[in-house]
DNA sequence: ACGAGGTGCCAAATCGCTTTGGCATTGGTG
DNA sequence: CACCAATGCCAAAGCGATTTGGCACCTCGT
């Protein structure tokens, strides 16, 4: 089923079938709507393939997931952010006539160029990235998600960490808690560091000392390891004298990991501790724990309409997202 | 960068090119090894846009997510299983050379004959499922993932659903379970059927009363919605006389659900009640309750290599992959 | 009545690759 | 020496769409 088939069983030429189906060139309404109705009737869809050659372009975008160093891929994917992120790009692709190519674990350039891609989703860059070596010369139009952390490649859509860290400090200071401590990774997103100064100027503001830890991510080999990881640390934070009131995970199972400390220690949540975290899943749900609705849709809405764009983004173009807090049983408030 | 430039610069022809990158046709060695050493030189990377046309297909495949009527797309996609399904397809797909295209809502046969795939994965068939439709007369290979329900489409591959139940059962019985209820969805899956099935035919070989509840999902319009019908079934079988020591869960977050009522009922878990699920996620890996690794990897493995296959499937070709049973606190042991 | 300008349609070139069929050249054989 | 087969290479014909440029015809305005 070609577009000769229809112009054979229309009686017109190929030209006019092409013309009246894109509606471009001139054709007669009339004998347009005779082609578009034989079209149908044959049920012809044209041939992505030849389209993609004539056109020179492929409507399709990649999503490149990350890779971490040590942390294996299939681990590191079993975070449940990259799923949703992948089945909601797949979603807001095809609601701008796009397809979309999940990409995890590609390893070179030729490899990324054979997909033949006119726009690639580059997901949470760290510092230096392996994968963001594969970008150096790639014809792909490229938007980063999450924060570039050398601020060299770009345009980006990322999360407006200082913004929504303070809205998580604020949102604890409310429900009552004067001493908020913070656990975040080893991880090298730079939205990490953003964060943790976020925090420290927050602190200075309210008078308060920063209780910071650094739980072990990034060495990490499987998914239990990070809650247990935030699990250890925020044992030391919470038997030492002058505990604190409030805590925030910075990392997806932080927050879990953090009420296991306090059970174990026989604190209650919230009525001694608060806790929170800075990315919502399905884990902080069903454990009532407050956290950081991050809008995937609304980033990936934003990056794809960038890489539509008709003409290329300047690439210092940062576009900010704001979080949306969903307060839960966590932050309820501490007893007294 | 065509063919036509890496001809020009390793002084051959355009089809010398070709044979020497494929490996197809009678070139000599030496001629072979300049002519790729030139392309690498270059950075040549053949158009896929080009290659499909000429070969009549497109090295790949579409995954054709699950649509409920009444649960709307985002809060189904929401359920981690279908993201992590996602990727881990994504990541086979690469493994066997193709690209797979991730598709939620695909509507019309046009829309997904438009993407020119050459295999077609689709996930979770329900009754009368309306994805069905649009397969009618597809020139694309499919393979199910998930079961048949009208035994009508095939080949498939899927969870041996009855196996996989009374490994459940089993497990609970030798922690001394001996009153095992079971609760499953409204949902239009056949694997639920069969699974009650099992359950039943498992109750009169142990010669126990089955205590099977339904818990309304097909009608939940998000994700807490699954819990707490879960939670309100379970909470109505542990209230009866005789209360079931064990309840098995038989979709995503019912388990965490019959925690929820367990713990409303100031029931301890595992000591007076079992809980397992049938189904592995990370909620249930965060609150200890045993589940069933339904072994995505290995189900998509096989499910690409039946499309990739060179002859054809027959339809009625089903291949079962067990599911791995995953033990943890929630099923240690009754207290006495 | 004649040229200008607009309208409706089409033949042919193009995109970049694969593959068929054929032409020399070489090497081995009777 | 003549013949056949094998070898190395290439020109050209697809794949199925888009798009350019041009040909006829029609309709005005003068």
């Amino acid at each position: 089923m070609t577009v000769a088939d229809v112009a054979k069983a229309a009686g017109v030429s190929i030209t006019t079938v092409s013309h009246s189906l894109s509606g471009k060139g001139r054709v007669d309404a009339s004998t347009r709507e005779r082609v578009r109705a034989v079209a149908a009737e044959l049920g012809y869809v044209p041939s992505r393939a030849a389209r993609n050659l004539a056109l020179g372009r492929s409507d399709t975008i990649g999503l490149l997931l990350p890779q971490l160093p040590t942390m294996s891929l299939e681990e590191l994917l079993g975070l449940d952010y990259y799923g949703r992120v992948a089945v909601a790009a797949s979603q807001a692709a095809l609601h701008h006539g796009r397809a979309l190519l999940v990409l995890p674990g590609v390893q070179s350039t030729a490899q990324l160029r054979s997909f033949g891609l006119d726009g690639l989703i580059v997901l949470d860059p760290i510092l230096d990235d392996p994968r963001l070596e594969l970008l150096r010369g790639l014809p792909t139009h490229t938007v980063l998600m999450g924060q570039d952390p050398n601020g060299e490649f770009g345009p980006a859509v990322t999360i407006d960490a200082a913004g929504s860290t303070r809205a998580l400090l604020d949102h604890c200071w409310e429900r009552g808690a004067r001493r908020i401590g913070m656990i975040s990774s080893d991880l090298a997103w730079s939205a990490t560091a953003d964060s943790r100064d976020a925090y420290a100027t927050w602190c200075s503001e309210h008078n308060i000392e920063p209780t910071l830890a650094i739980a072990p991510a990034a060495s990490a080999q499987s998914r239990p390891e990070l809650s247990s990881a935030a699990k250890q640390t925020a044992l030391d934070l919470l038997r030492a004298p002058d505990r604190p009131d409030a805590l925030i995970g910075m990392l997806e199972d932080f927050g879990h990991g953090i009420v296991l400390a306090a059970r174990e220690l026989q604190l209650d949540v919230p009525g001694d501790l608060l806790v929170a975290q800075d990315i919502d899943d399905a884990v902080a749900a069903a454990s009532g724990i407050t956290a950081l609705d991050l809008n995937v849709h609304t980033q990936l809405d934003i990056a794809l309409a960038m890489l539509i764009a008709d003409e290329p983004l300047p690439a210092d173009e940062v576009r900010l997202v704001s979080a949306t807090l969903v307060p839960r049983e966590s932050t309820r408030g501490l007893a007294r």
